[in-house]
DNA sequence: GGCGCGATTCCCT
DNA sequence: GGGAATCGCGCCC
């Protein structure tokens, strides 16, 4: 699997949000190779994105937002969860990222749902999705353009695509920036 | 230094 | 449909 190259990062966040949908995100732990395509996905902007974690600028835990595209954002919420987002803007913007919020299972499902305490739902959720994968702090600012332990790769050609209101957020729900394959 | 709450999930009713 | 779990971050005092 050829992973996406930067280029394909350095856009406006929701044009990469977009292009994710049938990618395929792998992951490889102790041998095992965990992958799935990339079904939901959700841009989030800086100063002018009022939900996005870069809204009031550069912080401790959003730093990476503000770094080099194409790598890992992870972030710890509600003392028990993590998400994973990649890094993407548009070289004027000073921070952006896209949320990975749900795959479609290939590779290591078997091991991803034992990964979650044996439950099956591992795709429709973005801690559900971490926890499956096994992502947390340790893949802060992980490259994902390089064939690592964690990387996204070209996948299958999709049909079509729907926009929403983001998930979970109070502020910047006229932007329709959650895409999901049909 | 203290406090409120979150880009969530699970389990109960 | 609602509340608990659980804690680090971010903002205010």
């Amino acid at each position: 699997m050829t992973p996406l190259d930067r280029a394909f990062y350095s856009r406006e966040p929701a044009a990469v949000a977009r292009g994710l949908l049938g990618k395929r995100l792998a992951r490889k732990i102790d041998g095992i190779t965990m992958s799935g395509v990339i079904i939901e996905t959700e841009a989030y902007g800086s100063s002018d994105d009022p939900a996005s974690h870069a809204h009031r600028g550069m912080t401790g835990r959003n730093r990476a937002m503000f770094g080099e595209v194409g790598r890992a954002y992870v972030y710890f919420t509600y003392g028990m969860h993590y998400c994973m987002n990649v890094v993407a803007r548009r070289g004027r913007s000073d921070a952006g990222a896209v949320l990975i919020r749900a795959i479609r299972p290939e590779l290591g499902a078997a091991q991803m749902s034992k990964n979650r305490n044996g439950r099956a739902a591992i795709s429709d959720g973005p801690a559900k999705l971490t926890q499956a994968m096994r992502i947390s702090a340790e893949q802060y600012g992980e490259d994902l353009t390089r064939r690592g332990a964690l990387y996204i790769a070209e996948g299958p050609r999709i049909r079509s695509i729907t926009a929403s209101p983001r998930v979970g957020i109070r502020r910047g729900t006229d932007l329709l920036w959650n895409f999901k394959v049909k």
